[in-house]
DNA sequence: TATGGACTGGACAACGTTGTCAGAGATGAG
DNA sequence: CTCATCTCTGACAACGTTGTCCAGTCCATA
């Protein structure tokens, strides 16, 4: 079994020593396949790239040639020499997660429209992490970054590489200490639909559990949540609101303390799907019935009994969105940074409808 | 609105015109900061690899011009220069898949623990597609490949690339046409246990859906559930058998003529968890209560009701496993290709118990 | 036959980095 | 004081590609 080293520094060339270009078993180059076709360097330049002036004679000697050798081109060479990597890096929480997964897919179609490749990478949620990745792919100067950031992250560290060039946009959250192209859903007033919902059936006492209030997202969906709660001129108990961490035990302790005592609330609106997911099994175990509006949609969400209301993001839409953004400052857009907050979709499935106890 | 131009060639350097290096608002070098700090080139390399040989002094002036000129190291020139990239293409079938994005994340943190950052891209099982990004990402002289192979696809288009030391293993599914490292599931066995479940709980008559057969998996699957049908000696109805695209309307026509007509089937077995879930909606819709084993575990397959009996692959320890025979060969294991298959793992929760009815 | 133009092909420098090697000072021994 | 040794530094070539530019060839025309 493969043995499992630490890396001394993490995204960083590894220190091999002796000669360079050891470890292929040579790969041939544009000089070899000038050798063997009997022409010069550029001409085979030329044919690789299908530029013109090259006779369809010499073309076909030096095609036979480079598929003999076995010839690839060197793009590592190319964007030495060209300047633009037709790559793009996007850093997020975690590419296991099937909202970001379904972002990262939308960017990357954008970006294959475009020609470009996707390096992807996840921070964990840790600002140091992200830095290091966004770091280590503009020194491998990709065109574009794409950032999801993470809690606490402070991105000035991104102005000489915006100001290099390297165009550069946040989503989900919006950037500390910068401007920069945003986009990001409208997290407020999808929490405040949501819980408007819940009081529009009725009821009274909706408790919050949400994700750590330094999480741009958690916050304004807090916001949402308090805000539809004095709309309606409903107090909110200090039991009723819990952020931090999303691990289900926290979950279950939070949604233990929502649920009793004389302020006991009848409906629960929770900040995320894993929140939700947390929710719902416990609620399931302790074999409740309570009002539930989930943030985030989930696949199964239908499937359930009752089927869980949702205020619905559009991950697809976001990333899509931000690669657009993204190239259009590629393709030569300057201006002061976008912003740009694609609406949350309430979607009623039973869970949100269920009437106070 | 940006616009959505076509691109000429996918994953190719875009051809602007001009003078190279021109889109950078001018990126500093080592020779920037060589002139700035007042010391040769090859020092400031030295300071910015942290190598011996240069006075504390000497190294102070250096940083200092390195922070003022906002200097980072270009890795495409130090990849020409070295050889190696510290970087590993992923080719899957769709990371907004949940199956693709946990795999996809585990190979990450180990290619992490390497130093080496993940260019990924999806092929929607096409095998052109894959063979473009293969060899895009080859272009780019990654240092290694892990491919989940899209249906049909040749893989002798990356013999040259093996040869010239490009470490590649596939997942999910073998290579055709070429020996290389490759990590599956044990999709036979899997299939195999979870059919023989049903059987054991006292079914005679279970239909099986699942992918086209030109994927491995798919096959994999099909033959386990043959093989459990006949070792319990039951034969196998035509209409009990559909194997095809998994659209939804597709997995519904199928499912109708499962479970109707004079050889009706009392339980099902799901080829994969896209099945599975057309399935399980279909089922609800019609209200009907049919014994369901699905291949693939789900996130919410404990809250339905029934709670769902799947056979679960483990994405993360395929990907793990990969990524470690891969950087295995990168640290200098050679040898015939292996070929390692993890268990699938029974995991009752409901409906795969369902009596016949 | 000479001349011009169109076309083809190749020599050369450059992209930004790192490996090699040799030079410049400083230090110590004889 | 000289020579050897050691430490630090920098000049230079090379990685594989592409842009520039010039030289040669071929044909048609004056």
């Amino acid at each position: 079994m493969p043995s499992e080293p630490q890396a001394a520094t993490p995204y960083a060339v590894g220190d091999t020593a002796g000669p360079p270009a050891q470890r292929y078993g040579h790969r041939p180059t544009m000089k070899d396949v000038a050798a063997r076709a009997g022409v010069g360097l550029k001409t085979v330049s030329r044919v690789v790239n299908g530029e013109p002036g090259v006779t369809a004679d010499t073309a076909e000697r030096v095609q036979t040639a480079i598929t003999a050798l076995g010839f690839r081109r060197n793009d590592s060479a190319r964007i030495l020499r060209k300047g633009r990597t037709a790559s793009v890096g996007l850093v997020l929480e975690d590419i296991a997660d099937p909202f970001y997964s379904s972002l990262s897919r939308a960017i990357e179609e954008v970006s294959r429209l475009h020609g470009s490749l996707l390096f992807t990478g996840s921070s964990d949620e840790d600002p140091e992490r992200e830095e290091q990745l966004a770091l280590a792919f503009c020194a491998r100067r990709v065109d574009g970054l794409v950032i999801v950031p993470a809690a606490g992250a402070d991105h000035r560290y991104l102005e000489p590489e915006i100001r290099a060039g390297i165009a550069t946009v946040f989503i989900d959250r919006p950037p500390l200490g910068l401007d920069a192209d945003t986009v990001l859903t409208a997290n407020a007033a999808g929490a405040r639909a949501g819980t408007a919902h819940l009081i529009s059936q009725g009821h009274r006492r909706i408790a919050f559990l949400g994700d750590s209030p330094d999480i741009h997202t958690a916050a304004e969906r807090a916001r949402g949540y308090r805000e539809a709660m004095a709309e309606a001129g409903l107090p909110v108990h200090d039991s009723w609101v819990a952020m931090g961490p999303t691990a289900p035990e926290r979950v279950e302790a939070a949604l233990a303390a929502a649920l009793s005592g004389p302020h006991a609330a009848t409906a629960l609106f929770c900040g995320n799907n894993r929140v939700t997911v947390a929710a719902v099994r416990q609620l399931r175990a302790l074999d409740r019935q309570v009002a539930l509006v989930g943030f985030d949609d989930l696949e199964f969400a239908d499937l359930l009994s009752p089927g869980l209301t949702v205020v619905a993001q559009d991950p697809a839409g976001i990333g899509r969105t931000a690669a657009q953004l993204l190239f259009a400052r590629l393709d030569g857009h300057t201006g002061p940074g976008r912003r740009i907050e694609l609406p949350a979709r309430l979607v009623m499935r039973g869970s949100g409808e269920i009437p106070p106890a």
